[in-house]
DNA sequence: ATAAACAGTGGAGTATAGGCAACAGTCAAG
DNA sequence: CTTGACTGTTGCCTATACTCCACTGTTTAT
């Protein structure tokens, strides 16, 4: 099929698509060229895009995507390689979730200092949760 | 002081303290320099980038630091204008938050259905994790 | 007097994930 | 036969928060 075609079907943009080819996550030989130089997308291409799409949602980034999808390509993507990968990505998760957890406490702490100290006969005073640590 | 002190005060580069001069978080009258062009920082130039890294590690991006050190410069830093806003990020967190611990989920439950789906006579097999939605 | 250390400015580069515009060739329909 | 839709390539622009480099001027130390 062609670009426009793959753009329906999968819901990337052409410059999304273009941007990973560029970028090797998927990649046109000279021979999947018809005559007038348009490229000729397979389904297996479409499947790949599928790929990307998942693991995006993931929270993988493309670098990461680009590696697992090399796993494919070499053959070595086995559980053992792939789920070793995924569990870095769920401690990592882990780790960014406990650390929002951390700032949303401090955060939602000095708002309620900063409602008890500020003064009600003087509303108007700049809110000491920007010029002080309280 | 110059900016070499700033800097050891801070604990902040003088590259990304004039990053925040460029862009408006501080910023520097022609009156403040001395006569050779040097910049003289005044201790209120150091209290407001002490308040840009407080601010920053409750996760405001410098946009966000900006508009509210603007709400001071002009005075309309009150409790009730502040604390809305902070509540907002808040909210925002909350919601990266909860994403984020969807993700996990969801990655985590794929490891399960790999690990209980990957064929251990054939451990080499791709794994469906990438290739399908299991 | 000269070199090191410090200050200033401007601009480019980094990472991430595309968006958008320009320009040219190709194809299908009226 | 021309117009519009589609395709191709190239390259610049966006946002975020710096970091580094080059080049120049100033001050300080030897």
């Amino acid at each position: 099929m062609l670009i426009g075609q793959l753009v329906k079907e999968t819901g990337l943009t052409k410059d999304t698509i273009r941007y990973y080819e560029k970028h090797g996550l998927i990649s046109i030989g000279r021979k999947e060229r018809r005559d007038n130089n348009y490229k000729e997308y397979s389904d297996v291409m479409k499947t790949r895009l599928f790929t990307v799409k998942r693991l995006k949602n993931f929270g993988f980034t493309l670098n990461e995507i680009a590696d697992l999808l090399n796993l494919i390509d070499v053959n070595e993507a086995s559980c053992g390689n792939v789920s070793h990968k995924i569990e870095e990505k769920v401690t990592l998760l882990d780790g960014k979730i406990r650390e929002l957890i951390s700032i949303r406490a401090v955060l939602f702490n000095s708002l309620k200092k900063c409602n008890d100290n500020c003064n009600p006969s003087n509303p108007e005073d700049n809110c000491p949760i920007l010029i002080s640590d309280l």
